[in-house]
DNA sequence: TCTGGGGTCCTAGGACCC
DNA sequence: TCTGGGGTCCTAGGACCC
């Protein structure tokens, strides 16, 4: 038997799960994001297969996915529905004989598991999570967390791929670093000023360019990305968060100073409620702010004592907002509170593992 | 085209202490 | 008077992911 690495990504998550409880609109361009207006400042969450044959992608304004195709159907997002669809599908998961799940996100886990015929193994998950929800999805196959991920995308959808030692640099070998989980655009931007354009001049390069440029942890952690190297086992700690925060993106700028203040105590308000649900009080207090037309600072401070209290949280927020003497029209606002360690701190600790709140 | 909202982690540099 | 080397804590800011 052999131990396998395997990425489930479901396909277009939230928009399978809109088609599911409106069967009319299959086959129809779909776009689930904001409110579902598309005159309104949001962004496509997810977009149907057909949407995206008209150029329609994750993270597009709405505006510039109405423009695109005036005739698809806008609709809002529903959290609560995508937390129940997204709960069964890794129940699914969790109860698949011999698997180990961690969860990366609302429609993506790995799943740890031994098998002779992995192909074999990753139709039965896909039928498994089928009977159980009506949802599709991919799998990528791999010997470690990082060529599992990457294979999905070969996968989709519906499909599965397996990326291994064997075939790593024959599959990925000539594309750009941006085809890498974990490589966006600025660190392939900095890899290219160094002379590495593809993932197979990342994966010979040697260490010590990349730790001149992007440090001692982070410069090699990259070179092994190139390689296709990462954990070759699925931890399935259950996920301890480190913060909670919530932003706003006004319709209409704020100016005013009450305006500002009623809306950061707002955002105080919901941010106290998450952690209070946590049970582990604000020990630093985040501020966001984005200033029309369209520039991002963010502020840290630490409080002087652990608090639930939303006014302190709020006043904070709001002399980290004041000491920036910056009265630029604000088209958004974001206060996070990061919140008191458990006891014996977070397990597993900080590290290169990407894993990101489901 | 005009850019959401939820997150995580890393690095640099200053202040301060011994 | 000017100075080393190690460490911790804190803030600012960058980068990435779904």
């Amino acid at each position: 038997m052999t131990r396998w690495v395997l990425h489930v990504d479901m396909d277009q998550f939230l928009a399978a799960v809109e088609l599911l409880r409106r069967p009319e609109l299959v086959g129809l361009p779909v776009v689930v994001g904001g409110r579902g207006d598309p005159t309104e400042r949001a962004v496509v969450s997810t977009a149907s297969y057909e949407a995206r044959e008209f150029g329609i992608r994750s993270g597009m304004p709405l505006k510039a996915a109405v423009r695109r195709c005036p005739d698809a159907v806008f609709l809002p997002v529903d959290f609560p529905v995508y937390e129940a669809a997204s709960a069964q599908v890794m129940q699914t998961l969790r109860d698949f004989p011999g698997a180990t799940v961690q969860l990366l996100g609302w429609d993506e886990a790995f799943v740890g598991i031994d098998s002779d015929d992995v192909e074999a193994t990753a139709r039965a998950i896909q039928a498994a999570v089928l009977a159980a929800t009506d949802l599709h999805c991919s799998v990528g196959i791999g010997d470690t967390t990082v060529r599992a991920k990457n294979a999905t995308d070969f996968g989709k959808p519906r499909g599965i791929f397996r990326l291994t030692r064997d075939n790593w640099l024959e599959v990925m070998g000539h594309r750009p670093t941006t085809a890498l989980w974990g490589v966006g655009k600025r660190i392939a931007e900095r890899l290219a000023a160094l002379g590495i354009r593809t993932v197979a001049e990342l994966a010979a390069a040697p260490d010590e360019p990349l730790v001149a440029e992007f440090g001692p942890n982070t410069g090699p952690h990259i070179g092994r990305l190139g390689r296709g190297l990462g954990a070759t086992t699925v931890d399935d700690t259950p996920w301890v968060a480190r913060a909670h925060g919530h932003e706003t993106t006004y319709q209409q700028n704020l100016v005013t100073p009450e305006e500002i203040a009623a809306a950061v105590r707002v955002l105080a308000e919901q941010v106290v409620e998450a952690i209070r649900a946590e049970d582990r009080p604000c020990i630093r207090v985040h501020l966001k702010v984005r200033f029309a037309p369209f520039f991002t600072v963010t502020r840290v401070r630490k409080l002087a004592e652990p608090t639930y209290d939303p006014a302190v949280i709020a006043d904070t927020a709001l002399a980290l907002l004041l000491k920036m003497e910056d009265d630029r029209p604000i088209r958004l606002l974001g206060v996070r509170a990061e919140m008191v360690p458990p006891e014996g701190g977070y397990d597993p600790p900080r590290s290169h593992g990407r894993r990101g709140a489901p």
